[in-house]
DNA sequence: TGTACATCAGTGAACGCGCGTTCACTGATGTAC
DNA sequence: TGTACATCAGTGAACGCGCGTTCACTGATGTAC
Protein backbone atom coordinates (compact mmCIF):
# COMPACT_ATOMS: atom_id res chain seq x y z
CA UNK A 1 0.00 0.00 0.00
CA UNK A 2 3.26 2.51 -0.07
CA UNK A 3 3.88 4.88 -2.73
CA UNK A 4 7.14 3.15 -3.24
CA UNK A 5 6.99 0.77 -5.79
CA UNK A 6 4.58 -2.11 -5.05
CA UNK A 7 2.09 -3.88 -7.76
CA UNK A 8 -0.54 -1.67 -6.34
CA UNK A 9 1.05 1.02 -7.53
CA UNK A 10 -0.74 3.57 -10.15
CA UNK A 11 0.48 2.35 -13.37
CA UNK A 12 -0.09 5.50 -15.42
CA UNK A 13 -1.12 3.79 -19.44
CA UNK A 14 1.55 5.41 -21.85
CA UNK A 15 0.98 7.89 -23.98
CA UNK A 16 1.10 5.25 -27.18
CA UNK A 17 -0.87 2.75 -24.59
CA UNK A 18 -3.62 5.33 -25.29
CA UNK A 19 -3.57 5.93 -28.47
CA UNK A 20 -3.48 1.73 -29.58
CA UNK A 21 -6.75 1.70 -27.34
CA UNK A 22 -8.28 4.90 -29.57
CA UNK A 23 -7.29 3.06 -32.13
CA UNK A 24 -8.76 -0.89 -31.29
CA UNK A 25 -12.17 1.56 -30.03
CA UNK A 26 -12.53 3.17 -33.61
CA UNK A 27 -12.27 -0.52 -34.82
CA UNK A 28 -14.47 -1.82 -32.49
CA UNK A 29 -16.91 0.92 -32.68
CA UNK A 30 -17.33 0.31 -36.32
CA UNK A 31 -17.37 -3.64 -36.31
CA UNK A 32 -20.48 -2.58 -33.87
CA UNK A 33 -22.00 0.30 -36.15
CA UNK A 34 -21.60 -2.49 -39.11
CA UNK A 35 -23.96 -5.11 -37.60
CA UNK A 36 -26.85 -3.48 -39.40
CA UNK A 37 -25.39 -1.00 -41.91
CA UNK A 38 -23.19 -0.90 -45.29
CA UNK A 39 -19.92 0.51 -44.29
CA UNK A 40 -20.91 2.93 -47.26
CA UNK A 41 -23.44 4.51 -45.30
CA UNK A 42 -21.43 5.28 -42.51
CA UNK A 43 -19.90 8.69 -41.85
CA UNK A 44 -16.60 9.69 -39.89
CA UNK A 45 -18.49 11.52 -37.01
CA UNK A 46 -20.32 8.67 -36.11
CA UNK A 47 -17.47 6.53 -36.01
CA UNK A 48 -15.47 8.83 -34.27
CA UNK A 49 -18.61 9.38 -31.47
CA UNK A 50 -18.49 5.12 -31.17
CA UNK A 51 -15.03 5.84 -29.50
CA UNK A 52 -15.29 9.10 -27.65
CA UNK A 53 -13.40 11.25 -29.61
CA UNK A 54 -14.04 14.46 -31.64
CA UNK A 55 -14.22 14.04 -34.99
CA UNK A 56 -10.87 15.47 -36.44
CA UNK A 57 -9.43 12.72 -33.88
CA UNK A 58 -10.24 10.43 -36.33
CA UNK A 59 -7.37 11.37 -38.42
CA UNK A 60 -4.68 11.12 -35.68
CA UNK A 61 -5.20 7.36 -36.70
CA UNK A 62 -6.35 6.96 -40.23
CA UNK A 63 -6.25 9.11 -43.05
CA UNK A 64 -10.09 8.54 -44.16
CA UNK A 65 -12.90 5.81 -43.54
CA UNK A 66 -11.82 4.11 -45.90
CA UNK A 67 -8.71 3.13 -44.61
CA UNK A 68 -10.13 1.87 -41.73
CA UNK A 69 -12.29 -0.11 -43.60
CA UNK A 70 -9.39 -2.19 -45.10
CA UNK A 71 -7.58 -1.99 -42.31
CA UNK A 72 -11.13 -4.16 -40.42
CA UNK A 73 -10.93 -6.24 -43.55
CA UNK A 74 -7.77 -7.39 -43.11
CA UNK A 75 -8.13 -7.75 -39.65
CA UNK A 76 -11.29 -10.10 -40.20
CA UNK A 77 -9.23 -12.19 -43.05
CA UNK A 78 -6.07 -12.47 -41.02
CA UNK A 79 -9.19 -14.55 -38.53
CA UNK A 80 -10.52 -16.40 -41.32
CA UNK A 81 -7.33 -17.59 -42.58
CA UNK A 82 -6.45 -18.91 -38.51
CA UNK A 83 -9.56 -20.64 -38.82
CA UNK A 84 -8.03 -23.11 -41.86
CA UNK A 85 -4.71 -23.08 -40.08
CA UNK A 86 -6.14 -24.19 -37.25
CA UNK A 87 -8.77 -26.66 -39.74
CA UNK A 88 -5.82 -28.06 -40.98
CA UNK A 89 -3.65 -28.71 -37.81
CA UNK A 90 -6.96 -30.69 -36.22
CA UNK A 91 -6.44 -34.46 -37.17
CA UNK A 92 -10.37 -34.99 -37.69
CA UNK A 93 -11.09 -31.65 -39.63
CA UNK A 94 -10.73 -34.42 -42.67
CA UNK A 95 -14.06 -35.34 -41.61
CA UNK A 96 -17.11 -33.19 -42.63
CA UNK A 97 -18.60 -32.65 -39.54
CA UNK A 98 -15.30 -31.47 -37.71
CA UNK A 99 -14.98 -28.98 -40.27
CA UNK A 100 -17.97 -28.12 -39.81
CA UNK A 101 -17.96 -27.62 -35.97
CA UNK A 102 -14.68 -25.47 -36.29
CA UNK A 103 -16.82 -23.52 -38.70
CA UNK A 104 -19.77 -22.90 -36.45
CA UNK A 105 -17.44 -21.97 -33.63
CA UNK A 106 -15.71 -19.52 -35.15
CA UNK A 107 -18.84 -17.91 -36.60
CA UNK A 108 -20.14 -17.60 -33.09
CA UNK A 109 -17.07 -16.16 -31.79
CA UNK A 110 -16.77 -13.67 -34.49
CA UNK A 111 -20.14 -12.56 -34.95
CA UNK A 112 -19.69 -8.97 -36.08
CA UNK A 113 -16.40 -10.01 -38.65
CA UNK A 114 -18.00 -12.57 -40.05
CA UNK A 115 -21.14 -10.54 -41.24
CA UNK A 116 -19.17 -7.55 -42.12
CA UNK A 117 -17.19 -10.13 -44.76
CA UNK A 118 -20.56 -11.04 -45.90
CA UNK A 119 -21.98 -7.97 -46.69
CA UNK A 120 -19.05 -5.99 -48.40
CA UNK A 121 -17.89 -9.10 -49.90
CA UNK A 122 -20.53 -8.02 -52.91
CA UNK A 123 -21.03 -4.51 -51.27
CA UNK A 124 -20.83 -0.86 -52.75
CA UNK A 125 -16.81 -0.09 -51.81
CA UNK A 126 -14.95 -1.26 -54.83
CA UNK A 127 -12.11 -2.19 -52.72
CA UNK A 128 -12.98 -3.72 -49.76
CA UNK A 129 -15.04 -5.75 -52.84
CA UNK A 130 -11.40 -6.29 -54.14
CA UNK A 131 -9.88 -7.02 -50.81
CA UNK A 132 -12.47 -9.69 -49.71
CA UNK A 133 -12.30 -11.07 -53.03
CA UNK A 134 -8.72 -11.90 -53.10
CA UNK A 135 -9.02 -13.59 -50.06
CA UNK A 136 -11.48 -16.00 -50.92
CA UNK A 137 -9.77 -16.50 -54.12
CA UNK A 138 -6.89 -17.86 -51.88
CA UNK A 139 -9.23 -19.73 -49.39
CA UNK A 140 -10.13 -21.30 -52.59
CA UNK A 141 -6.76 -22.36 -54.05
CA UNK A 142 -5.40 -23.42 -50.38
CA UNK A 143 -8.54 -25.78 -50.46
CA UNK A 144 -7.68 -26.66 -53.41
CA UNK A 145 -3.54 -27.63 -52.31
CA UNK A 146 -5.84 -29.21 -49.90
CA UNK A 147 -7.67 -31.69 -51.75
CA UNK A 148 -4.90 -32.82 -54.31
CA UNK A 149 -3.01 -34.30 -50.97
CA UNK A 150 -6.23 -36.71 -50.14
CA UNK A 151 -6.38 -40.00 -51.59
CA UNK A 152 -8.18 -40.92 -54.12
CA UNK A 153 -7.21 -37.16 -55.64
CA UNK A 154 -3.91 -37.11 -56.76
CA UNK A 155 -4.19 -37.84 -60.06
CA UNK A 156 -7.34 -35.07 -60.53
CA UNK A 157 -6.36 -32.24 -63.28
CA UNK A 158 -5.74 -28.97 -60.96
CA UNK A 159 -9.32 -27.24 -62.77
CA UNK A 160 -11.29 -30.15 -61.42
CA UNK A 161 -9.94 -29.61 -57.77
CA UNK A 162 -10.59 -26.19 -58.02
CA UNK A 163 -13.83 -26.96 -59.05
CA UNK A 164 -14.53 -29.14 -56.42
CA UNK A 165 -12.68 -26.24 -53.85
CA UNK A 166 -15.30 -23.51 -55.50
CA UNK A 167 -18.23 -25.53 -54.57
CA UNK A 168 -17.15 -26.37 -51.06
CA UNK A 169 -16.59 -22.51 -50.17
CA UNK A 170 -19.76 -21.36 -52.26
CA UNK A 171 -21.43 -23.79 -49.83
CA UNK A 172 -19.95 -22.98 -46.89
CA UNK A 173 -20.06 -19.04 -47.19
CA UNK A 174 -23.94 -19.90 -47.09
CA UNK A 175 -23.78 -21.66 -43.59
CA UNK A 176 -22.03 -18.43 -42.73
CA UNK A 177 -25.09 -16.17 -43.87
CA UNK A 178 -27.49 -18.81 -42.41
CA UNK A 179 -25.75 -18.96 -39.08
CA UNK A 180 -25.60 -15.33 -38.77
CA UNK A 181 -29.62 -15.11 -39.55
CA UNK A 182 -30.12 -17.45 -37.24
CA UNK A 183 -31.25 -16.12 -34.33
CA UNK A 184 -33.69 -13.57 -36.32
CA UNK A 185 -37.45 -14.28 -37.21
CA UNK A 186 -37.31 -16.80 -40.53
CA UNK A 187 -34.39 -17.89 -39.76
CA UNK A 188 -33.54 -21.39 -39.42
CA UNK A 189 -32.34 -23.08 -36.78
CA UNK A 190 -28.62 -23.59 -36.38
CA UNK A 191 -29.13 -27.57 -36.08
CA UNK A 192 -30.56 -27.54 -39.34
CA UNK A 193 -28.10 -25.25 -40.91
CA UNK A 194 -25.59 -27.85 -40.15
CA UNK A 195 -27.00 -30.64 -40.42
CA UNK A 196 -28.26 -29.60 -43.90
CA UNK A 197 -24.37 -28.27 -44.54
CA UNK A 198 -22.92 -31.77 -43.57
CA UNK A 199 -25.57 -33.45 -46.40
CA UNK A 200 -24.21 -31.07 -48.77
CA UNK A 201 -20.65 -31.85 -47.69
CA UNK A 202 -21.80 -35.73 -48.04
CA UNK A 203 -23.09 -35.25 -51.71
CA UNK A 204 -20.48 -33.31 -52.97
CA UNK A 205 -17.88 -36.00 -51.83
CA UNK A 206 -20.03 -38.49 -53.26
CA UNK A 207 -20.13 -36.78 -56.16
CA UNK A 208 -16.34 -36.63 -56.03
CA UNK A 209 -15.86 -40.22 -55.35
CA UNK A 210 -17.63 -41.21 -58.84
CA UNK A 211 -16.16 -38.30 -60.85
CA UNK A 212 -13.92 -39.49 -63.63
CA UNK A 213 -11.79 -36.70 -64.92
CA UNK A 214 -12.34 -37.28 -68.67
CA UNK A 215 -11.60 -34.80 -71.54
CA UNK B 1 -50.24 15.04 -95.11
CA UNK B 2 -53.36 16.80 -94.15
CA UNK B 3 -54.36 17.63 -90.43
CA UNK B 4 -57.89 16.10 -90.50
CA UNK B 5 -56.49 12.43 -88.93
CA UNK B 6 -53.61 10.81 -91.22
CA UNK B 7 -50.81 8.52 -89.45
CA UNK B 8 -48.49 11.69 -89.52
CA UNK B 9 -50.76 13.66 -87.44
CA UNK B 10 -49.31 14.59 -84.05
CA UNK B 11 -50.40 12.86 -81.19
CA UNK B 12 -49.54 14.89 -78.03
CA UNK B 13 -48.27 12.40 -74.93
CA UNK B 14 -51.35 12.09 -72.29
CA UNK B 15 -50.72 13.39 -69.09
CA UNK B 16 -50.94 9.85 -67.60
CA UNK B 17 -48.11 8.71 -70.10
CA UNK B 18 -45.59 11.43 -69.41
CA UNK B 19 -45.99 10.38 -65.50
CA UNK B 20 -45.45 6.80 -66.50
CA UNK B 21 -42.46 7.71 -68.55
CA UNK B 22 -41.04 9.82 -65.65
CA UNK B 23 -41.53 6.92 -63.49
CA UNK B 24 -39.64 4.74 -65.59
CA UNK B 25 -37.27 6.86 -66.29
CA UNK B 26 -36.92 7.17 -62.27
CA UNK B 27 -36.55 3.18 -61.49
CA UNK B 28 -34.01 2.94 -64.89
CA UNK B 29 -31.98 5.83 -63.74
CA UNK B 30 -31.60 4.22 -60.19
CA UNK B 31 -30.70 0.99 -61.77
CA UNK B 32 -28.06 2.97 -63.42
CA UNK B 33 -26.44 4.78 -60.58
CA UNK B 34 -26.42 1.14 -58.75
CA UNK B 35 -24.29 -0.11 -61.09
CA UNK B 36 -21.27 0.57 -59.04
CA UNK B 37 -23.23 1.51 -55.33
CA UNK B 38 -25.27 0.14 -52.80
CA UNK B 39 -28.37 1.61 -52.64
CA UNK B 40 -28.08 2.56 -49.16
CA UNK B 41 -26.07 5.22 -50.40
CA UNK B 42 -28.03 6.75 -53.12
CA UNK B 43 -29.98 9.92 -52.10
CA UNK B 44 -32.94 11.43 -53.24
CA UNK B 45 -32.01 14.34 -54.76
CA UNK B 46 -29.48 12.35 -57.65
CA UNK B 47 -31.84 9.94 -58.17
CA UNK B 48 -34.28 12.70 -59.34
CA UNK B 49 -31.69 14.26 -61.26
CA UNK B 50 -31.33 11.08 -63.48
CA UNK B 51 -34.47 11.25 -64.17
CA UNK B 52 -34.23 15.04 -65.00
CA UNK B 53 -36.89 16.25 -62.58
CA UNK B 54 -36.56 18.65 -59.60
CA UNK B 55 -36.07 16.68 -56.15
CA UNK B 56 -39.84 18.28 -54.73
CA UNK B 57 -41.21 15.95 -58.32
CA UNK B 58 -39.97 12.77 -56.69
CA UNK B 59 -42.82 12.44 -54.40
CA UNK B 60 -45.10 12.40 -57.26
CA UNK B 61 -44.38 9.05 -57.96
CA UNK B 62 -42.86 7.39 -54.50
CA UNK B 63 -43.33 8.72 -50.82
CA UNK B 64 -39.62 8.19 -50.18
CA UNK B 65 -36.72 6.36 -51.70
CA UNK B 66 -37.12 2.88 -49.92
CA UNK B 67 -40.20 2.73 -51.79
CA UNK B 68 -38.52 2.86 -55.10
CA UNK B 69 -36.03 0.62 -53.91
CA UNK B 70 -38.88 -2.32 -52.51
CA UNK B 71 -40.53 -1.92 -56.35
CA UNK B 72 -37.10 -2.23 -58.02
CA UNK B 73 -36.42 -5.46 -56.25
CA UNK B 74 -40.01 -6.54 -57.15
CA UNK B 75 -39.52 -5.71 -60.98
CA UNK B 76 -36.41 -7.86 -60.42
CA UNK B 77 -37.79 -10.48 -59.18
CA UNK B 78 -40.10 -10.43 -61.54
CA UNK B 79 -37.91 -10.70 -64.12
CA UNK B 80 -36.00 -14.27 -62.10
CA UNK B 81 -38.99 -15.96 -61.80
CA UNK B 82 -40.06 -15.22 -65.56
CA UNK B 83 -36.38 -16.63 -66.22
CA UNK B 84 -36.99 -20.29 -64.40
CA UNK B 85 -40.77 -20.50 -66.03
CA UNK B 86 -39.17 -20.02 -69.67
CA UNK B 87 -36.15 -22.87 -68.14
CA UNK B 88 -39.38 -25.42 -67.33
CA UNK B 89 -41.13 -24.87 -70.57
CA UNK B 90 -37.82 -25.54 -73.04
CA UNK B 91 -38.04 -29.16 -73.23
CA UNK B 92 -34.28 -29.05 -72.96
CA UNK B 93 -33.91 -27.62 -69.91
CA UNK B 94 -33.31 -30.60 -67.57
CA UNK B 95 -29.80 -30.82 -69.32
CA UNK B 96 -26.95 -29.01 -67.12
CA UNK B 97 -25.60 -26.90 -70.02
CA UNK B 98 -29.01 -25.78 -71.25
CA UNK B 99 -30.25 -24.35 -68.45
CA UNK B 100 -26.79 -22.64 -67.71
CA UNK B 101 -27.46 -21.49 -70.90
CA UNK B 102 -30.66 -19.94 -70.25
CA UNK B 103 -29.01 -18.08 -66.88
CA UNK B 104 -26.11 -16.86 -68.98
CA UNK B 105 -28.59 -15.11 -71.75
CA UNK B 106 -30.84 -13.53 -68.66
CA UNK B 107 -27.73 -12.63 -66.76
CA UNK B 108 -26.79 -10.67 -70.58
CA UNK B 109 -29.63 -8.80 -70.99
CA UNK B 110 -30.23 -7.78 -67.72
CA UNK B 111 -27.09 -7.26 -65.93
CA UNK B 112 -27.99 -4.11 -63.79
CA UNK B 113 -31.17 -6.06 -62.11
CA UNK B 114 -29.05 -9.24 -61.64
CA UNK B 115 -26.29 -6.47 -60.27
CA UNK B 116 -28.91 -5.09 -57.85
CA UNK B 117 -29.68 -8.61 -56.62
CA UNK B 118 -26.60 -9.94 -55.85
CA UNK B 119 -25.40 -6.18 -54.10
CA UNK B 120 -28.67 -5.98 -51.76
CA UNK B 121 -29.33 -9.48 -50.87
CA UNK B 122 -26.60 -9.15 -48.15
CA UNK B 123 -26.70 -5.46 -47.98
CA UNK B 124 -27.37 -2.92 -45.63
CA UNK B 125 -31.42 -2.30 -46.64
CA UNK B 126 -32.90 -4.37 -44.47
CA UNK B 127 -36.58 -4.20 -46.49
CA UNK B 128 -34.66 -4.63 -49.77
CA UNK B 129 -32.72 -8.27 -48.12
CA UNK B 130 -35.74 -9.32 -46.56
CA UNK B 131 -37.90 -8.85 -49.98
CA UNK B 132 -35.06 -10.61 -51.88
CA UNK B 133 -34.19 -13.27 -48.98
CA UNK B 134 -37.87 -14.65 -49.73
CA UNK B 135 -37.39 -14.73 -53.54
CA UNK B 136 -34.72 -16.84 -53.01
CA UNK B 137 -36.19 -19.54 -50.66
CA UNK B 138 -39.06 -19.82 -52.97
CA UNK B 139 -37.04 -20.19 -56.01
CA UNK B 140 -34.96 -22.95 -53.94
CA UNK B 141 -38.63 -24.78 -52.94
CA UNK B 142 -40.03 -24.47 -56.95
CA UNK B 143 -36.69 -26.28 -57.57
CA UNK B 144 -37.33 -28.94 -54.92
CA UNK B 145 -40.24 -29.58 -56.70
CA UNK B 146 -38.92 -29.85 -60.01
CA UNK B 147 -36.40 -32.26 -58.82
CA UNK B 148 -39.09 -34.10 -57.09
CA UNK B 149 -40.99 -35.24 -60.55
CA UNK B 150 -37.57 -36.34 -61.76
CA UNK B 151 -36.65 -40.23 -62.30
CA UNK B 152 -34.98 -41.59 -59.61
CA UNK B 153 -35.76 -38.96 -57.04
CA UNK B 154 -39.35 -39.84 -56.25
CA UNK B 155 -38.81 -41.08 -53.36
CA UNK B 156 -36.58 -39.15 -51.45
CA UNK B 157 -37.26 -37.16 -48.07
CA UNK B 158 -38.30 -33.39 -48.97
CA UNK B 159 -35.58 -33.02 -46.46
CA UNK B 160 -32.92 -34.28 -49.14
CA UNK B 161 -34.24 -32.72 -51.90
CA UNK B 162 -34.17 -29.24 -50.31
CA UNK B 163 -31.16 -29.78 -49.34
CA UNK B 164 -29.95 -30.41 -53.06
CA UNK B 165 -31.95 -27.95 -54.68
CA UNK B 166 -30.30 -25.38 -51.96
CA UNK B 167 -26.39 -26.37 -53.19
CA UNK B 168 -27.91 -25.75 -56.81
CA UNK B 169 -28.81 -22.33 -56.24
CA UNK B 170 -25.78 -21.51 -54.48
CA UNK B 171 -23.55 -22.87 -57.33
CA UNK B 172 -25.65 -20.49 -59.45
CA UNK B 173 -26.00 -17.26 -57.54
CA UNK B 174 -22.06 -17.62 -57.76
CA UNK B 175 -22.30 -18.12 -61.78
CA UNK B 176 -24.03 -14.90 -61.24
CA UNK B 177 -21.81 -12.95 -59.35
CA UNK B 178 -18.88 -14.16 -61.29
CA UNK B 179 -20.81 -13.47 -64.49
CA UNK B 180 -21.16 -9.57 -63.75
CA UNK B 181 -17.35 -9.56 -62.69
CA UNK B 182 -16.09 -11.66 -66.20
CA UNK B 183 -15.66 -8.62 -67.81
CA UNK B 184 -13.04 -6.60 -65.37
CA UNK B 185 -9.83 -6.90 -64.45
CA UNK B 186 -9.11 -9.78 -63.09
CA UNK B 187 -12.32 -11.62 -63.61
CA UNK B 188 -13.08 -14.63 -65.15
CA UNK B 189 -13.59 -15.52 -68.70
CA UNK B 190 -17.47 -16.38 -69.42
CA UNK B 191 -16.01 -19.43 -71.40
CA UNK B 192 -13.97 -20.08 -68.01
CA UNK B 193 -17.57 -19.87 -65.71
CA UNK B 194 -19.86 -21.72 -67.62
CA UNK B 195 -17.45 -24.73 -68.38
CA UNK B 196 -16.71 -24.86 -64.03
CA UNK B 197 -20.02 -24.51 -63.59
CA UNK B 198 -21.22 -27.40 -66.07
CA UNK B 199 -18.69 -29.74 -63.89
CA UNK B 200 -20.12 -28.58 -60.86
CA UNK B 201 -23.24 -29.45 -61.42
CA UNK B 202 -22.54 -32.92 -63.40
CA UNK B 203 -20.31 -33.40 -60.00
CA UNK B 204 -23.94 -32.37 -57.93
CA UNK B 205 -25.59 -35.17 -59.91
CA UNK B 206 -23.32 -37.41 -59.38
CA UNK B 207 -23.58 -37.25 -56.37
CA UNK B 208 -27.39 -37.31 -56.26
CA UNK B 209 -27.33 -40.69 -58.66
CA UNK B 210 -25.43 -42.20 -55.35
CA UNK B 211 -26.75 -40.84 -52.65
CA UNK B 212 -29.08 -43.16 -50.10
CA UNK B 213 -31.11 -41.33 -48.24
CA UNK B 214 -31.24 -43.22 -45.23
CA UNK B 215 -32.03 -42.62 -41.49
C1' DT C 1 15.68 14.54 -8.69
C1' DG C 2 14.47 18.97 -11.18
C1' DT C 3 13.91 21.91 -15.06
C1' DA C 4 13.02 23.33 -19.73
C1' DC C 5 11.43 22.07 -24.03
C1' DA C 6 9.24 18.88 -27.63
C1' DT C 7 5.72 15.88 -28.91
C1' DC C 8 1.19 14.88 -30.09
C1' DA C 9 -3.78 12.89 -28.94
C1' DG C 10 -7.57 15.20 -28.49
C1' DT C 11 -10.41 19.91 -28.61
C1' DG C 12 -13.68 23.26 -30.50
C1' DA C 13 -14.90 26.83 -33.75
C1' DA C 14 -15.69 27.51 -38.37
C1' DC C 15 -16.39 26.70 -43.43
C1' DG C 16 -19.06 25.43 -47.39
C1' DC C 17 -21.95 21.61 -49.17
C1' DG C 18 -25.59 18.34 -50.31
C1' DC C 19 -29.16 16.49 -47.99
C1' DG C 20 -34.72 15.54 -47.18
C1' DT C 21 -38.69 17.93 -46.79
C1' DT C 22 -42.19 22.07 -46.62
C1' DC C 23 -44.58 25.18 -49.20
C1' DA C 24 -46.85 28.18 -52.44
C1' DC C 25 -46.64 28.37 -57.34
C1' DT C 26 -47.25 27.55 -62.61
C1' DG C 27 -49.10 26.17 -66.67
C1' DA C 28 -50.30 22.43 -69.66
C1' DT C 29 -53.74 18.74 -69.90
C1' DG C 30 -58.28 16.99 -68.90
C1' DT C 31 -63.31 17.46 -68.11
C1' DA C 32 -68.07 19.29 -67.79
C1' DC C 33 -71.30 21.80 -69.95
C1' DT D 1 -66.70 23.68 -81.32
C1' DG D 2 -65.99 26.97 -77.32
C1' DT D 3 -65.66 28.27 -72.62
C1' DA D 4 -64.86 27.91 -67.78
C1' DC D 5 -63.00 25.30 -64.25
C1' DA D 6 -60.36 21.28 -62.08
C1' DT D 7 -56.46 18.45 -61.94
C1' DC D 8 -51.81 17.63 -61.11
C1' DA D 9 -46.65 16.83 -62.78
C1' DG D 10 -43.20 19.58 -62.26
C1' DT D 11 -40.94 24.21 -60.29
C1' DG D 12 -38.05 26.98 -57.23
C1' DA D 13 -37.17 29.16 -52.84
C1' DA D 14 -36.35 28.14 -48.30
C1' DC D 15 -35.47 25.59 -43.89
C1' DG D 16 -32.55 23.26 -40.62
C1' DC D 17 -29.20 19.44 -40.34
C1' DG D 18 -25.16 16.42 -40.43
C1' DC D 19 -21.43 16.00 -43.18
C1' DG D 20 -15.83 16.13 -44.16
C1' DT D 21 -12.18 18.97 -43.55
C1' DT D 22 -9.21 23.26 -42.06
C1' DC D 23 -7.16 25.44 -38.45
C1' DA D 24 -5.19 27.24 -34.24
C1' DC D 25 -5.33 25.53 -29.65
C1' DT D 26 -4.49 22.87 -25.06
C1' DG D 27 -2.42 20.27 -21.79
C1' DA D 28 -0.73 15.86 -20.41
C1' DT D 29 3.15 12.79 -21.52
C1' DG D 30 7.84 12.12 -22.97
C1' DT D 31 12.79 13.43 -23.41
C1' DA D 32 17.28 15.80 -22.86
C1' DC D 33 20.24 17.67 -19.82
Amino acid sequence: MSSTGSAAEIQPESRAARKERTRAALLDGTLGLLADRTFASLSLREVARTAGIVPTAFYRHFASLEELGVVLAEDSMRMLRQMLRDARRSKGAKSAGASLDILVKQVRSHEDQFRFLSRERYGGVPELRRAIDLEMRLFVSELTTDLSRMPGLENWRSEDLEMSADIIVSAMFSVVVDLLESDRPNGRTQQDIVRRAEKQLRLIMLGMAEWRPSR
